[in-house]
DNA sequence: CTTGGAATGTCAACAACGCTGACTTAAAGT
DNA sequence: ACTTTAAGTCAGCGTTGTTGACATTCCAAG
């Protein structure tokens, strides 16, 4: 049960030995950092009247354009009235196209529009940009041990679906 | 501009390659990582009837007994009303004390009560346990790396809380 | 001593975004 | 035909953030 993926965590050696202390900084770093990470976006957002809740459905329909509601429901972690919320002003604005869904009709497929594209970019580049400078202060082995940090903190499904997307364009269905 | 902290950036080498899809994975790592960061003090508050700023605020008075509210609000940045909103539940369910302050009585200094205490200890508890076991997974360099990336993302005002309550117990004044 | 301002607290109103529950429509599966 | 599924909608509620206005208390400067 202890030998997951840290095969070598002998108890001879270093022993990843943590205080309670090294892991009360490391939550409280996540808390502060998480605040950084979402800042840029805010302020984007703001200007447009939107929350932080419309650009996760943004980067997601970005991210995989053809999705289906109940995907992005089972991504997002959250109810569908939630999502139908935003989804419906996103639409309304002219920022996400719905498509009938042709083998099956009850689907709706979600796609961002031009303007969707461009909200999408702006809100990407910012997050991106501040993700670079951190990778790049950090250098080049920290994100490496960022990014196994971060995977084992998830809960199974949620990495499930962190890996799937993975492979980029990977549309099984077309 | 380009040579900060990361002295090793010459362009011969690696010099930290960083695609968009990288950047991207990195920034949606941080989603559902975040939201696994959460998922178990959310259970627990859930059991009495708090939210996130509940613990936030629990948090941050166990880090830095006696500590007051202008302080506390700079440290979750919130504004007065919010903040107090929390604060005045907590004091009547007796998880906080508010103590006037003996050489400027317009201040109140927060301790938690015992009741405080043992729910700090059990949503701590939760929280360390996820990061304990990350930790393991990732080894010993990852979480350095964690940890670097994460300073490097937070904004320079939030860093400088950050890194000041390293010194943990350093009470300037009591 | 009076007054200005800082720290705190309170009230009201509002917005974003979660939630539950109930219900409809349409289409698919059986 | 009947049931299930996908999606959308309406109503209502809770947490947590926001402004704005205002009272109180107290320190400190004039």
């Amino acid at each position: 049960m202890a030998d997951g993926k840290a095969g070598g965590t002998q108890s001879g050696e270093a022993l990843l030995f943590l205080t309670d202390e090294q892991l009360r900084k490391g939550i409280e770093a996540m808390f502060f950092a998480y605040r950084g990470f979402t800042a840029d976006p805010d302020r984007i957002l703001e200007k447009y009247g939107y929350g932080r809740a419309h650009h996760r459905a943004v980067h997601f329909i970005a991210r995989a354009p053809g999705t289906n509601v109940n995907n992005l429901l089972a991504i997002l972690g959250v109810t569908k009235q939630s999502l139908n919320r935003v989804l419906r002003t996103l639409i309304e604005d002219g920022l996400v196209e719905s498509r009938v869904g042709v083998q099956d009709k009850r689907e709706r497929h979600l796609y961002l529009t031009e303007t969707g594209q461009s909200l999408e970019a702006e809100l990407s580049e910012a997050q991106r940009a501040r993700m670079r400078v951190a990778y790049r202060d950090a250098g080049h082995e920290a994100v490496a041990g960022f990014r196994r940090v971060l995977e084992a903190m998830m809960d199974p499904d949620q990495a499930a679906y962190f890996n799937a997307m993975s492979k980029t364009g990977s549309k099984k269905e077309e």
